[in-house]
DNA sequence: TATCCGGATTAGCATGGGCTAAGCCGTCCG
DNA sequence: CGGACGGCTTAGCCCATGCTAATCCGGATA
């Protein structure tokens, strides 16, 4: 049974389709336990939440436990991340707010601002493809080689690279969003691998600086060869 | 018992703070049964609520059941409705949307704004006096002669005057506002009265059209002597 | 004085969204 | 084979926020 009237909903029912949405964007595992992390909430929380957001159609749970979103869900979601990609470009453009800060900006308002609203500010950005972390605005995405992209995590020595986009759990990371910033590791610029040491860390080379990271963070890092 | 770090507010607590701090500004008696109306719930909704206020040190409520904000509720209605007041300009002059819709997306937008967004915003409007329905934004608003300022409903005719602001539950009636904004009864606008009929109704003449408002529309309109 | 009315409270209930503590499953490993 | 361990649910609790129905109270009025 579909609601004629479709309820406003909540600011939890949207974090949680929105965390979804962006655990499948990542190809990463969708249970219970993985929610439980990324939402900071307890495992028998996202089990009733997640009741919840199955009885109204919003999702469906496998008998292996895998989480998808339905056709109504995924909407849901696209819109949101729509939202959440615009206002940050438009905190950064119109009110210079740093790029390490607006997603936390961002996770709040989005749960805020209209249709209309998101409108009015996607045209006044003139229509941009991706969030200033490189992630894709639903609606302003062309249809493109998503394909070539990889994780950092992966590249070769010798390899030149540009990177394109953050991971998901990474604009969630205060810390490491500070650091990509102050290391100029963000979308658009270009470095070369040096090595990769035994333990996994890459030295790159970009803008004549060599850095070093680790290989958490190289897996925060997507990028397409140069 | 204050607490030491102060909780975050729910939306529904500000929501209670800022409309008593509106009806306190009007001077209307701030009671239970007002608030309700204004809030659109049940009493005992109200008085559930407002328990958990007093008890958390935002209000107090006297032996006549008047409601009275604290130092500390008054301080967070005065950061609450600056907030709102910035918002709404800022959506009409950055995204160019209407004089009449602003304020129900600040009433949503005003409970996820950072303290530090808000004095973005303020300073990228030259920290504004005024919101655009011409009620003060504390903290930009110069301590000044309020003491001018009357309802168009006590002028008298042949009297001229200039509109300063809307009432605060004008600003709720979307209908109300659209009508306002039609007939360019919008702050800065000067007028005369031309005469007032038995019934209340008043005749107004600005820019050389005669216009006519019923005795409830002028109650809504703060004007001081042009 | 008796009544009515506006305003408030009490009682009882629902829902969303949280929590801990316990226990229950499979799978994989020693 | 027997655990241990990861993941999930059950049971039981809490609070904020909403509701209706019923009652209570105090002041104004017939």
């Amino acid at each position: 049974m579909a609601e004629l009237h479709p309820m406003p909903l909540t600011s939890t029912t949207e974090d949680y389709l929105l965390a979804i949405y962006g655990m499948r964007a990542e190809a990463e595992p969708v249970i219970n336990a993985r929610l439980a992390e990324r939402l900071h909430v307890a495992a028998p929380t996202v089990s009733a939440t997640l009741d919840r957001l199955a009885r109204d159609g919003h999702i469906w749970i496998d008998e292996r436990r895998q989480i998808y979103l339905t056709l109504g869900g995924e909407r849901v979601a696209e819109r949101l991340a729509r939202r959440h990609r615009l206002i940050e470009h438009w905190l950064i453009r119109t009110l210079g707010m740093g790029w390490a800060e607006v997603h936390e900006e961002a996770d709040r308002l989005e749960h805020s601002v209209s249709e209309e609203l998101t409108e009015r500010i996607s045209a006044s950005l003139g229509h941009p493809a991706t969030c200033p972390h490189g992630l894709p605005i639903p609606g302003n995405y062309p249809e493109t080689d998503v394909a070539q992209f990889f994780s950092l995590s992966q590249a070769e020595p010798g390899q030149e690279v540009r990177i394109v986009r953050l991971s998901e759990p990474a604009e969630d990371d205060g810390e490491l969003l500070r650091y990509f910033e102050a290391k100029q590791l963000v979308p658009g610029h270009t470095m070369t691998v040096r090595e990769i040491t035994p333990s996994g860390s890459m030295v790159l080379v970009l803008d004549g600086e060599t850095v070093v990271v680790d290989e958490r963070v190289a897996t925060n890092l997507w990028v397409m060869a140069a």
